[in-house]
RNA sequence: GGGGGUGUAGCUCAGUUUGGUUAGAGCAUCGGCUUGUCACGCCGGAGGUCGCGGGUUCGAGUCCCGUCGCUCUCGCCA
């Protein structure tokens, strides 16, 4: 502790100074006035102290004035409390400090929500967010953020990784989401873009020789938010490796998140390595490609025991390709009507034309009773006394089937709420058709599993690519991928989606450059750090962990951004501004 | 861009279903009392453009239309 001219001391570390004088400083938390004496609650970033101020002493007079959460500095003597009055819920509640003299460097003005106040709008919280962060639980919040990002920086470097910072004005790209944009002054017409991840920086530096990059790097994408997606920027641990295999990608992860999840959620005891699920069969188990395995529940494909004795209400879902997917639960028969119906409705707000369910207890009851085999009955037997069925096309299945096993799990109790559950997604698929035509599933320069040869004798629906998702509790950590570093294959696979090699060069074309000259296989991910101390905090929504997030309209309500520019600043940047003012 | 929720005192909310006296409560604030409290307590006062604009009505916090903020969500997020 270096003494200055605020304090000698912090709050905390009162107990053994019984006797000595003390000078502290902070902010005033509360007041208790007795009359001739107040209690005065001093906060500094280790705790409080009660100090005690004796008014009928001269020097106080009018100091009961004193503002909730003015800054002061006091002098005075540390005394023991009377045993009576000992509170041991503040780490020097044994101990009081007898004000001597009192200094108040900033006082404050009357406050827009109490400090202990925990049910603030967070409208108000974030037009006032230098008080909201000063709360206690903001407190911890900030620090625990810190403290991630540091244990990170720590087992990054102890793997050989070097952060590189990556250029914040850059150049549009045309795949991905919506970009912000910054008018050029020198170049007057032209933009620059925000980076939506510094995904083509890091590849160069493979080529440049760079063994291992890492990065704490901010992302913006101009795109709408979420409970768990903040507007405007976020954070992600960017990494890419070279000469490197998915494998090893994996293995970094891995030893990243055992240790942060070890460090931050020890009772959680987290697997040392994660459960590996091939992207397919995650949509026919769960419905979705970010499971959360804490439910304890499973769909079962029964699509080919419907191929005979279809019964007419599948067969012309079946006939164009879609699936017939049984959620088996047990105890099942012990619901009223009312759980089917909400049921039914949740997942018809979610885009499903009907869910139908089997029942079987003394007999086979349900909607769907009088029209299934006796086979597919023997397959809810094995694994429950009821199931619901839904049939569909897979890619309206996902719309709602994780909201399904989600509900059915919440009321049968099988949600384990205290557990951390990893698993990464791997075999993306390559490509998905959209309105008919072929395009990118994912990042356009993952390597295409098979490399040329399946480029060019496969289905572009059955290519698989080396790109791989990690996901915890249902939210998606991570995403990555092994690169495509062969030009030719570069070509080729963009060729699928409709770029001849000239359009590729034309907008991806530093990289292109770049990969003439000697570019390693490469890899790497990016798991995203705001989503990770969301989780580790426990917060509903992704702003709680962010110091200064933006409102879901991508407004900053303290600093009052975005914000109108004067026409000077336009006409040097040669800009009009083209929208209805009245409007 | 679409759908849902919400907006009343500085804060958290009641009142809106069924239009009708001066729009209430708790906390905070202000004044008074108070020497062992710790989110101290007791007494009293002040505090309102019911988000904003328009309409219906003898009369609107309440009904209708429009609009704005916040939020959840679908689209979107390679």
């Amino acid at each position: 502790m270096t003494k200055n001219q605020y304090r000698s001391n912090y709050c905390s570390e009162l107990n053994n100074l019984v006797g000595q004088k003390v000078k502290l400083a902070g902010w005033v938390r509360t007041k208790r006035d007795h009359g001739s004496m107040i209690f005065v609650d001093l906060k500094d970033k280790t705790g409080v102290a009660q100090c005690i101020i004796d008014v009928s002493e001269d020097n106080f007079k009018n100091i009961e004035n004193i503002s909730l959460e003015s800054v002061i500095s006091v002098d005075g003597l540390v005394l023991q409390r009377p045993e009576n009055a000992f509170n041991d819920k503040v780490v020097s509640g044994r101990v009081e400090v007898k004000i001597e003299s009192i200094e108040v460097l900033n006082s404050s003005d009357c406050l827009p929500f109490a400090m202990h106040q925990n049910d603030v709008g967070e409208e108000l919280r974030l037009k006032y967010r230098f008080l909201d962060l000063r709360r206690d639980e903001m407190q911890s919040r900030l620090h625990l953020r810190h403290e991630v990002i540091k244990l990170i920086r720590h087992l990054m470097e102890s793997m050989d990784f070097i952060e590189v910072q990556t250029p914040i004005l850059t150049s549009s790209s045309p795949e991905g989401a919506r970009d912000y944009v910054v008018p050029s002054r020198l170049n007057p017409g032209k933009f620059y873009a925000l980076p939506q991840a510094p995904q083509q920086f890091k590849q160069l530096l493979m080529v440049s020789g760079l063994h291992r990059y890492y990065q704490i790097a901010p992302c913006f994408r101009d795109e709408d938010s979420r409970a768990d997606r903040t507007a405007g920027a976020f954070y992600q641990l960017d990494l890419e490796m070279s000469f490197t295999t998915q494998e090893e990608v994996f293995e970094v992860l891995e030893y990243v998140m055992f240790n942060v999840f070890s460090k931050f959620k020890p009772e959680a005891k987290i697997e040392r390595t994660f459960v590996r699920i091939p992207y397919e069969e995650a949509i026919l188990k769960y419905g979705s490609d970010k499971p959360d395995l804490r439910v304890d529940l499973r769909y079962y494909d029964v699509t080919d025991l419907f191929s005979e004795n279809c019964p007419k209400i599948f067969e012309k879902i079946m006939k164009n390709g879609g699936k017939v997917l049984l959620l088996p639960v047990k105890d099942l028969h012990s619901k009223s009507r009312k759980f089917f119906d909400d049921m039914q409705k949740l997942v018809q707000d979610n885009g499903a034309i009907g869910l139908g369910y089997i029942l079987l207890d003394t007999e086979v009851r349900g909607p769907l009773a009088k029209v299934v085999s006796e086979e597919v009955i023997n397959f809810i037997k094995e694994r429950g006394d009821g199931a619901f069925f839904i049939a569909d096309d897979i890619s309206n299945i996902t719309k709602y089937a994780p909201h399904l096993i989600k509900a059915v799990g919440k009321e049968f109790d099988l949600i384990d709420e205290h557990a951390y559950k990893f698993c990464w997604i791997v075999d993306f698929p390559m490509y998905e058709k959209v309105e008919g035509k072929w395009q990118f599933s994912h990042n356009p320069f993952s390597m295409p599993q098979g490399g040329m040869e399946a480029l060019v004798t496969q289905d572009p629906g059955s290519i698989k690519a080396f790109q791989y998702d990690l996901v915890c509790n249902g939210i998606e950590l991570t995403s990555g991928a092994i690169r495509n570093h062969k030009l030719e294959i570069m070509y080729k696979a963009f060729e699928i989606v409709g770029y001849s090699s000239e359009d590729v060069e034309k907008e991806f074309g530093s990289m292109i450059n770049a990969f003439k000259y000697g570019a390693p296989p490469h890899g790497g991910a990016a798991p995203g750090i705001d989503r990770l101390v969301m989780l580790l905090a426990g917060t509903e929504n992704i702003r709680e962990i962010i110091p200064f997030p933006l409102s879901q309209n991508g407004q900053d309500l303290m600093m009052n951004a975005p914000t109108c520019i004067s026409s000077k600043h336009l006409n040097e940047l040669g800009l009009t501004v083209n929208i209805d003012k009245n409007k």
